[in-house]
DNA sequence: CTGAAAGCGCTTACAG
DNA sequence: CTGAAAGCGCTTACAG
């Protein structure tokens, strides 16, 4: 039905075997029978079997990333968007694309076993070359265990985990906190409130001590309040501060759901953004353009590190050594919700 | 190195052949032994290589949505998100793996030709077995013939076009903008502006059609006003109409960006939105919930019209005879942008 | 109801 | 530098 590497031999005049040469690059090739299979490829439209090419114990051409199926599922449900899907896809995609390999997105379960179970099944179905690993699954020992057990490439999108020298492709967190305490020292502001994320999530810890090494490198005084990502958590946290004349004059969010109530509850309780309290937040979502004032945050390279993961991984499947820690530079954009401190 | 179909047919003392009928679900397998096979794959923890299921002459269990090339990486590059992709992800992606099925994302240039070689491509380079068109693609008739012509299943999430009996999943434009007029002329609204999209588009015109007829049928006259989805010349055309004291007293905008624009200039012009302007946009994307009033819009079962193009395409894969015209429920979602006419 | 044979479209060693 | 052979893990007819 379709045109077969057979054909293309034919109508160059060669067996199998040297096309299969020619489209792999390898060496080996006389350069005018190279160019006569190209033509041939051309003329004919060849496209080759991508399942084929698997079976004769090639690579698949599949870069798979995996993300948490509930997080996922609930975000798209809500009808929130999921700029985070969004981000890898953007980057993963055109990256893959670029090499002729495919992006693979999967959703899989945050609890560890099955997470383990369900990757093993697509790793022998669909037999991808890398894996992509976010979190929660780049915490998942089992599943790297599982992987390097089957020889398969993976990335993790994290910071290096403690005794592990997996391939790990992460902006520096603790770098962005620095830089989100000098932004605001540098307006006068003294008292600079963390709102933490979750101390179970290394990031979070990493940007922690970001915050603090940058504070006590100032001589301010860290001052950290835990309301786990959740905007009626931070709601909470912000409404005892905020109520109290004795309180800090800027606020970090490690996330923009944290920052929005911080937003919302300034509002209901007259205190003005950025007159009287400044406030940064983690992860740039498309909602932040929207929030009355637009928030001023750091945006993490999410494409550019997806993008760089995949191509790692590329590379490993065409059997280059590749490993260690890639950092990627992030942004701090700053909008509306940054100002001087107040007098 | 993994666990084959003969490993699971010497473990179970039968054939290969029987195994394969085993695991396609296929009559004529001895109960007794159909136990003994399901086992030794239980035990195993056997996993079909889906690469060699292909070459043998079964399906590929993929199922690929294109969508554009440029308007998504426009998107996503100015991390504005993209809640199209995600609920197409979202639907799809859920329904695929329901029956072991897998989503594949395709970025499709918007160029006729090109669209048509790329598509060409990867059929036979993934062999996908089933192909779900979004607009503009749905609207290619070269891409469609080489679909028939490769006797590829498709579905077109899109009216159905002139003279063509392909799948197609879409919901009720016409029947939208009816319940869009019949809402605001419920409010005491007399004057409701249509902010047309671009009428290149089928479904653009379906609106129009159906806004019309609404209006006459409720013996209003139609204004419309084309500002091709852009927030641009939304704002031209809403800052020429609202200057006017003798203006519209509600709109119906056929995408958000266009509301957002309307908003915008009437907040300028210091026209109180619901009170002195009402306002319903077709869409429903994430940022609808932060405008300031959040917006009334209908909501299209992005979502749900992905799912069931999947359901359709796995029900052809599987040798059934499907076809003809699937309309799935819109919602009008009331936010605060619409309230009763002023007097 | 079950199995032996052939083949899908490639690639990988192995010869020459 | 090039080709003949074998094989990847399945499925599809075809026998029995």
């Amino acid at each position: 039905m379709s045109i077969t590497i057979e054909d293309v031999a034919k109508a160059a005049g060669v067996s199998r075997q040297t096309v299969s040469r020619v489209i792999n690059r390898k060496p080996g090739v006389k350069p005018a029978v190279r160019e006569r299979i190209e033509e041939a490829i051309a003329v004919l439209g060849y496209v080759p079997n991508l399942a084929a090419r698997r079976m004769g114990g090639a690579r698949s051409f599949l870069i798979m990333a995996i993300n948490d199926r509930e997080r996922t599922i609930e975000n798209w449900s809500a009808g929130r968007g999921n700029d985070w899907v969004d981000q890898m896809l953007y980057g993963g995609m055109l990256a893959c694309e670029e090499r002729g390999y495919h992006m693979l997105f999967e959703l899989v379960d945050t609890e560890e076993d099955k997470a383990v179970e369900q990757v093993r099944r697509v790793l022998t179905s669909l037999q991808p070359d890398g894996i992509i690993l976010t979190q929660p699954h780049s915490e998942n020992e089992q599943l790297m265990q599982l992987l390097k057990d089957r020889g398969r490439p993976f990335a993790r999108i994290d910071q290096p985990a403690d005794g592990e020298d997996a391939l790990s492709v992460h902006f520096d967190d603790a770098k962005a906190s620095h830089a989100a305490v000098e932004h605001l020292a540098g307006l006068g502001h003294q008292r600079i409130l963390l709102l933490a994320g979750d101390s179970h999530y290394r990031a979070s810890r990493t940007r922690r001590d970001g915050y603090s090494a940058a504070m006590k490198a100032r001589g301010l005084m860290p001052e950290i309040e835990e309301a786990r990502y959740s905007f009626d958590q931070a709601s909470t946290v912000a409404t005892q501060w905020l109520s109290k004349s004795d309180r800090p004059t800027a606020v970090i969010a490690e996330n923009d759901e944290m920052a929005f109530a911080v937003l919302h509850v300034a509002d209901e309780l007259g205190v003005k953004v950025p007159d009287d309290l400044s406030i940064i937040s983690f992860e740039d979502t498309p909602g932040v353009r929207f929030s009355v004032p637009p928030l001023t945050s750091i945006r993490q390279p999410t494409a550019a590190m997806i993008g760089r993961a995949c191509e790692l991984l590329m590379d490993a499947a065409e059997g280059k050594e590749v490993g260690g820690e890639h950092i990627l530079p992030f942004e701090l954009k700053e909008r509306e919700t940054t100002g001087p401190a107040p007098q």
